[in-house]
Parts: structure tokens; sequence; C-alpha cells
DNA sequence: AAATTGACGGTTA
DNA sequence: GTAACCGCCAATT
């Protein structure tokens, strides 16, 4: 059988881990690629959260650039997150300083 | 087939 | 601490 494409294998897996997100926590692109196996493949997060169905109820606005910034075009993502209970620093950043899941503690 | 773009990350200046 | 450049992978034009 002919190789899948790449969003066939990553996709699903980042889906896995967005929806671990616990609440009221943040993580950045390259930290989902790194549990997905691939912490390169940080611009294919952000696709796949792109292509995320809402059928998924794929909780994408815990996930933020290494900024700590949202999407662009996506502002409802900020209020989305200070309803959660995370704190935005001054000039629009998400505090990853309190707010980013420790995903290294998870990798063993 | 080649060049450009994109919800990015990391390092260097 | 902020700004700029390069590097990464896949999809699209």
């Amino acid at each position: 059988m002919p190789d899948k494409s790449t969003r066939e294998e990553f996709f699903p897996e980042v889906y896995e881990i967005v929806k671990q997100i616990p609440f009221g926590k943040v993580l950045t692109y390259g930290g989902v690629a790194r549990l997905a196996g691939r912490p390169q493949y940080s611009r294919m997060v952000g696709q796949a959260m792109f292509n995320a169905p809402a059928d998924l109820h794929l909780p994408c606005h815990r996930v933020v650039n290494h900024k700590g910034g949202i999407a662009p075009n996506w502002p409802e993502q900020k209020e989305l997150l200070i309803e959660e209970g995370v704190t935005f620093k001054k000039n629009g950043c998400v505090d990853m300083k309190k707010h980013r899941w420790n995903t290294e503690l998870l990798l063993e």
C-alpha cells in the first residue's frame, strides 16, 4: 500500500495531544509537535489546527505559538483563554511562565 | 517541476 | 529584553 501523507499520520496524533491539554493550561505548537514525536513539525501542527474540524471538540484555543501570542485572524481565542483563568501579559501574550503545560515532565 | 506561503521554533545580534 | 535571520516540513499556486 502506498505510504500515507504525513497528514494522515501526524494530524490525528496532534488532535490526541491537544485534547489532553488540561484546563487552564496552554501549549506551544512546538510542544505539541514534540509530544507527537516530530519536534520540527511545529508548522504542521498549525496546519492541523486550521484543518481541525469542530466535531473533534478540539481545544485548539489552548495552543499558542512560542511568542505566547495567538493565531492571526482569530482574536476570540484570547477571550477563551481568559475565560479559563489564563493570564495575558500587557503586550497580549500568554504568561507562559505559569500556564505553559509541563510537557517535558510527561516524557519521562 | 520550481517557487511561494504558512495558526512556528530556535539561535544570534 | 527586543529584533532579525535562518531552518523545518508539507501543501498550494
